[in-house]
DNA sequence: AGAATAGTGTCTGTAAGACATTATTGA
DNA sequence: TCAATAATGTCTTACAGACACTATTCT
């Protein structure tokens, strides 16, 4: 049987990339806050014209999957080398695209946005704002550009970046994998403040949990009226 | 842009249907022996004319991804409503197939194998023996047929077979899915059994972990010169 | 001194592992 | 009574949560 004897479904790849912002508090005695983020870009064709939708594109005969997600990538930010894993491939509903057949497999991408120098113009990040419920579970989000205005997702994307979140959820007490969204070095308070976005709730003994996958510079941040904290490292351990 | 711009990948929906199967030992005072069992079938066309390989087949244009598992399940076993979760999907390899580009989506399914009453005829079930580290992850695996001659498998479906199995250990201790495997009634020791068949090693306080989700029946089952033990069925409180 | 956070130590309850003890049956 | 497994109970240890306590800095 040939290959081509039957018609066949487009297959894209989709690329949720996350990552945190830090927001400094007006009082300078208060520590920062951190906001989860969403690497988005503006559609300039239809369907869903100029609307924001996850980085993604066609699967080319000659590309694998993981290339063509990591082609997007880093043509629209310019990173190489990024964590990446593939998060589920969404072929159930047989309309998710009206131009026809479309089968997509998303991966989670986690990035720190600080690395990036030139944002492709077509592309920015926006604030990923969750409902959960009291296990921490993401019940529904919303996401805001920079005016603090809700942006709706193309296609079902919106569900998509739902299901990338709670994946995050599931691993990140058993794995380091959101260091990843983490700078070169970084204190504890922030890896856990941006643990705690994640996971929904707080984390009360952060500091035993993430204390044997990191390990000390010997550096010190201070000058806000409070004890200066020790940057930590990841330590590449592999166990 | 229109979707047939391009030349597309073909894509293929394959299943790892998982079972076990109860043998009886030579000393009637010993209690049985499982074995964990997966659904293979033989294959009628090149490539790999007549070698075995996990169910499956190309997804039609209007076939969701799911519906082309179940369809082919059903075809082969009869069976409906039996328990399905996406495993991943393999893009990753451009020459996956022979023939051309090929992207497969695996599922699996868990199936109590006694339940089904006609198997097509180019469909068997083998034995899966696994390697393993001393935690229990799964290393290597080697399938055999019913004479215990070892058996190749087509594609990289021995590959999927093993991540099947990955994944189901990881799982295993924090859902009951397991038990989609078992008869409507069973006894504790049998559904341990198939457990640490799973999981690769004892589990010590299995009575404890597993007692939150089945209840008994009242029937007990004896006459091998040993206490009875009761029969438990799942319970299905969802929490 | 006071406010704020960093970092360490301690107590406690829960859950897991190890293992002992009792129960039940057929030969 | 013995062999084998079922079923329950007990002891101990590891770990997670709660929280107290000390350390450090700037104003």
């Amino acid at each position: 049987m040939s290959l081509d004897a039957y018609k066949k479904a487009s297959h894209t790849a989709d690329i949720v990339v996350l990552s945190y912002e830090t927001v400094e508090t007006n009082d300078i005695k208060k520590s920062d806050i951190q906001r989860l983020k969403v690497l988005l870009i503006k559609r300039k064709d239809e369907p869903f014209k100029d609307m924001w939708s996850l980085p993604g594109g066609f699967v080319d005969y000659d590309k694998t999957l993981e290339e063509a997600a990591r082609n997007k990538l880093k043509l629209k930010t310019g990173m190489d080398d990024v964590y990446i894993e593939q998060l589920y491939t969404y072929g159930d509903n047989l309309h998710r695209d009206p131009r026809g057949r479309v089968i997509s497999t998303a991966y989670i991408a986690l990035v720190n946005m600080n690395k990036i120098s030139n944002l492709a113009p077509d592309t920015a990040w926006f604030t990923i704002s969750t409902l959960r419920s009291k296990s921490g579970k993401v019940t529904d989000i919303k996401i805001f550009d920079e005016n603090i205005a809700e942006v709706e997702l193309a296609f079902d994307h919106s569900k998509i970046l739902l299901d990338a979140l709670e994946r995050l959820r599931g691993k990140i007490m058993y794995t380091d994998i959101v260091l990843n969204m983490l700078p070169e070095t970084f204190t504890i308070r922030e890896a856990q403040n941006v643990y705690e976005l994640i996971y929904g709730k707080a984390i009360p003994t952060f500091r035993r949990l993430i204390s044997s996958k990191i390990e000390p510079t010997g550096v010190k941040v201070g000058g806000f009226g409070y004890r200066p904290s020790e940057l930590y490292k990841r330590s590449n351990t592999e166990e």
